[in-house]
RNA sequence: GCGGACGUGGCGAAACUGGUAGACGCAAGGGACUUAAAAUCCCUCGAUGGCAACGUUGUGCGGGUUCGAGUCCCGCCGUCCGCACCA
């Protein structure tokens, strides 16, 4: 046996630069072979790939390697998404302009990714920043804002203090900005929107369509968009009781059966019933006050009891003019929901129910559950929110909770206050328009002009783009947009007049709304997209990416193509077909016994037993082994990309990446499941450059029926090539592993035979070369450097980059004989071999017969045989 | 609180529509080769009883359905993730 290892540092970049010679992994859009598009989430050029990019990558190029060897014309692009704060941050820090800083890493992370041997149409490329990509972004814009779909309006937005920026409330978490982590302060400012609300009922009706999306995403954009059915409902007010004669307040409520368990009205701090009022009231005002300072933390939300403050102001139960409901201002009841008032009944709300208790306003049930007996069914600390029968309730006593709802609907459609209808049936969403002002310099400049004749003035077409201007400086906070004298000032495009340019560029999230769109055309300089080339390439077949943009990113994407569709650049309103959500690495982390973190690069693990001990490399003093955590910085159990592959090579890496977890699950990175990768690595290429000089040359064509074993390998072979292509169709990528590790496992036998079979016998040897052939074409979307080196070494002229996927030879996966596994009463008790043709009869007796058998059933006779065809019998006695 | 996912050896995990539980990998133990080490190869590896053939038991816990349950149903316990005053 040869014992030349493979050298992958050497290997690795000589296929690399042949795979870019021969130009094999550029997508022509002409092709007329089915396209497939294959998608990873472009990275933020941050400087370094980390070990996420190359898990999310190697699985992205495992799809796009088989399905281009499948006869598909696979499109696998690749780019940046590269505007956002972190450049400016480093600007501020280090000096450096933003686009330098960018440029510059994406030249060092495109040269890791290179590392990688991925299969990517490199010349499809594309940087968010740069104007070529960014000017068909502002085209789009100026589209959208004339079809309505954008628009600028006054809205409280979250801002976020240390950046200086308005953020989304997606980018909100726990009350703190998403990147920055400050407290965010609630501000009324003018924003530009995208009116995806426009598109609510839509979004959340096609969930349904995404068949291959994970249902946990799916889950929760349906909540996110937050759809609820419910009525509007106009209370009448006794004009001597408000501020300026106001006669109605409208409320929305899903819970209109409850009507007649309401205790009182509370309005939002924010609503404007409560402003005015307070304008007298400066007890009031001073609570409104005290309810803003609280803030939407979660953590004071959790906590934050109920509190109201009585306006004084009287409403009118509609169906009872007599009834009186006090009106409160209560720092629960939010203005961004419904009408931002609500009616409380605090029987069957926990909410209301909270808020009586502490005020005394106390609460009448109204819905009995079944099997309760109504004159003694009381509520004190918990509302009942389930099923039953309306009681106390007038004429909707003993109707069911929808037919209560449907009733009071009617009633009240039909009634009017101040000529219209006192109830509205209604349908609310959760979701809101999308907010893309960011007052930041590193973005997409928004195209439009304020003139003070003429209003909002789009940039022309022809003037596009509005390029960012390249002498700024970071030397204090804010927009240095807004500063920046020269470039902010313009004339009117329609009126001439001085004015200034809209000085707010995008959210980022614009930027990656559509780049999976211009990937299909990222050459055409006169449009966003070639409409006949995006409806062909488009959807993305298979998207993939972490579950953290589960909702934002997903959202705004399908939302952005149905606007396209709207403006006409695209003829579709679903942009991913199949989207899979990769799990996450993760290390185990170390620290010193004075509690510093310390990387796994800086340690040695040594092991007795089940026992695991650490101690520093450069002192040798011990470490403590800690939880196996995400792969951060601040907990320094990372490792680098570019460290391993330099060790191990990228196919090591690969391989590992995908073996060890299934692909939606966390994967730990380990030095030990390395070390099995490359020894996997090594084993293959030790086990091929044995076989390779004493297999028959490729395509030699042998008779091989009647051979016994010549078949029982070919079996085996397809076999395995049938599992290992259904895994990665299914993504399965740690079974498919599996099987070649078990395949690898049997060829080992076969030329370790001390017989030399594969040699002597030319039937043998034929079927042997069929086995290598194919176990070199199921490794190479994994390992595509070894695959190479294996397949030239093997006597194939091309590249087994560009080799077709091997057929399945179906009359190989059925045998003429099965094993049956034999039970007694459900307990496994031994086997048969029988024909694969038997009669149930004749397994039947073939079963009986079995000394196994008898013995069990104790000389009794079988009450019954249950025999399962292919798969099991079951002697019940 | 609501929603979702999950719970299988020392560890990561397999097990397709209910049909041989633990494939495959890692770790560990033993052995071969070697002057030695690395590399490589072979064997063992859920628990328990037995010299052994083999038996018993075993997929978080308690029930149920079934000839048969890791898988289905009911009730608990635990872990992780998402959402969170949405009326």
């Amino acid at each position: 046996m040869t014992s030349q290892r493979y050298n992958a540092r050497e290997s690795e970049p000589r296929w690399q630069k042949i795979w870019d010679e021969r130009d094999i992994f550029a997508t022509r859009n002409d092709d007329p072979k089915p396209k497939y598009y294959v998608l990873e989430m472009f990275p933020y050029p941050s400087g370094r790939i980390h070990m996420g990019h190359v898990r999310n990558y190697a699985m992205g190029d495992v799809v796009a390697r088989y399905k281009r060897a499948k006869g598909f014309s696979v499109l696998h692009p690749m780019g940046w998404d590269a505007f956002g704060m972190p450049a400016e941050n480093a600007a501020m820090a280090n000096k450096v302009h933003p686009k330098a800083w960018t440029y510059q890493n994406i030249a060092a992370m495109k040269a890791q990714l290179k590392s990688m041997g991925l299969s990517l149409d490199w010349s499809r490329e594309i940087a968010t920043c740069d104007p070529s990509y960014y000017k068909h972004q502002q085209a789009m814009f100026l589209d959208f804002l004339k079809a309505g779909l954008a628009e600028r309006k006054l809205g409280g937005v979250n801002w976020d203090p240390v950046d200086q920026t308005v953020l989304a409330n997606e980018q909100v978490i726990d009350g703190r900005g998403w990147r920055s982590g400050a407290e965010v302060e609630q501000r009324e400012m003018m924003q530009w929107y995208f009116a995806i609300t426009k598109f609510s009922d839509d979004l959340l009706a096609k969930l349904d369509t995404l068949t291959r999306w994970p249902e946990k995403v799916r889950v929760m954009q349906q909540k996110w968009i937050g759809r609820s059915e419910g009525l509007a409902l106009r209370f009448a007010l006794d004009p001597h009781t408000t501020p300026q004669g106001e006669q109605e307040l409208e409320v929305f409520t899903t819970r209109p059966d409850t009507l007649f368990g309401a205790k009182f009205m509370a309005l939002s701090p924010d609503h404007p019933l409560a402003t005015a009022t307070a304008a007298n009231n400066p007890a009031l005002a001073e609570f409104i006050a005290e309810c803003k300072r609280q803030g939407t933390a979660a953590k004071i939300i959790e906590t934050a009891e109920k509190q109201g403050f009585d306006t004084g102001i009287r409403a009118i139960h509609p169906f009872d003019p007599s009834w009186q409901l006090p009106v409160y201002v209560a720092n629960f009841v939010l203005m961004s929901y419904g009408t931002g008032a609500i009616f409380g009944c605090p029987a069957h709300d926990q909410r209301d129910l909270d808020f009586v208790n502490k005020y005394g306003l106390g609460n009448t049930p109204v819905v009995c559950p079944d099997g309760q007996d109504p004159a003694t069914f009381v509520i004190t600390d918990t509302a009942y929110d389930g099923d039953g029968k309306m009681i106390n309730s007038r004429f909707l006593d003993g109707m069911i909770i929808a037919e209560a709802k449907e009733e009071v609907a009617r009633r009240l459609e039909r009634e009017t206050i101040g000529n219209r209808a006192v109830a509205e049936r209604q349908v609310k969403f959760r979701l809101r328009d999308w907010g893309i002002s960011r007052q930041r310099y590193w973005g997409c400049p928004i195209p439009v002009v304020h003139c003070e004749d003429c209003g909002i003035v789009p940039v022309p077409a022809a003037e596009l783009p509005v390029k960012l201007p390249d002498d700024v400086s970071f030397d204090r906070p804010g927009n240095p947009l807004l500063r920046h004298e020269a470039w902010r000032n313009v004339p009117c495009p329609r009126c001439g007049k001085p004015a200034h340019r809209e000085t707010d560029t995008m959210d980022t999230f614009v930027d990656s709304s559509w780049y999976f769109v211009r990937f299909t055309d990222p050459w055409n300089e006169d449009a966003p997209t070639t409409p006949a080339v995006a409806n062909k390439m488009l959807p993305v077949d298979q998207y993939i990416g972490g579950v953290e943009h589960a909702i934002l990113h997903l959202l705004y994407s399908r939302f952005f193509t149905r606007a396209m569709q709207i403006t006409g650049h695209v003829a579709m309103d679903e942009p991913f077909d199949g989207m899979f959500t990769q799990g996450m690495v993760v290390h185990e982390t170390y620290r010193k016994t004075d509690g510093e973190w310390v990387t796994p690069a800086e340690i040695k693990i040594s092991a007795t037993g089940d026992k695991r001990s650490a101690t520093l490399l450069s002192t040798g003093e011990p470490i403590e082994i800690g939880s196996i955590e995400k792969m951060s910085k601040s907990k320094r159990n990372t490792v680098d990309p570019d460290d391993i592959i330099d060790t191990y090579g990228a196919d090591t890496a690969r391989w590992f990446m995908l073996s060890d977890s299934p692909p939606d699950r966390d994967v730990i990175w380990s030095e030990e499941g390395v070390q099995g990768a490359t020894r996997f690595v090594q084993r293959v290429w030790r086990l091929v450059s044995t076989a390779a000089k004493n297999l028959p040359g490729p395509g030699t064509q042998v008779d091989m029926s009647g051979h016994a074993s010549a078949k029982a390998l070919r079996m085996q072979t397809h076999q395995t090539l049938a599992d290992v292509s259904n895994g990665i169709e299914r993504l399965r990528f740690n079974t498919a592993i599996a099987k070649l590790y078990t395949f690898v496992g049997t060829l080992h036998e076969v030329v370790d035979d001390p017989t030399g079979n594969y040699r002597t016998d030319p039937v043998y040897g034929a079927a042997t070369r069929e086995a290598f052939d194919i176990l070199v074409r199921l490794i190479a979307p994994m390992m595509p450097h070894l695959a190479e080196e294996c397949w030239a070494s093997l006597g194939h002229e091309g590249l087994v980059s560009q080799a077709d996927w091997p057929e399945v030879e179906a009359a190989l996966l059925v045998s003429d004989t099965m094993t049956l596994p034999v039970q007694v009463n459900g307990k496994k008790r031994g086997d048969i071999v029988i024909g694969r043709t038997a009669s149930n009869q004749e397994i039947e007796a073939a079963v009986l017969a079995l000394d196994v058998v008898k013995t069990a059933l104790n000389g009794k006779p079988a009450r019954k045989v249950i025999v399962v065809p292919q798969r099991i019998v079951n002697v019940v006695g």
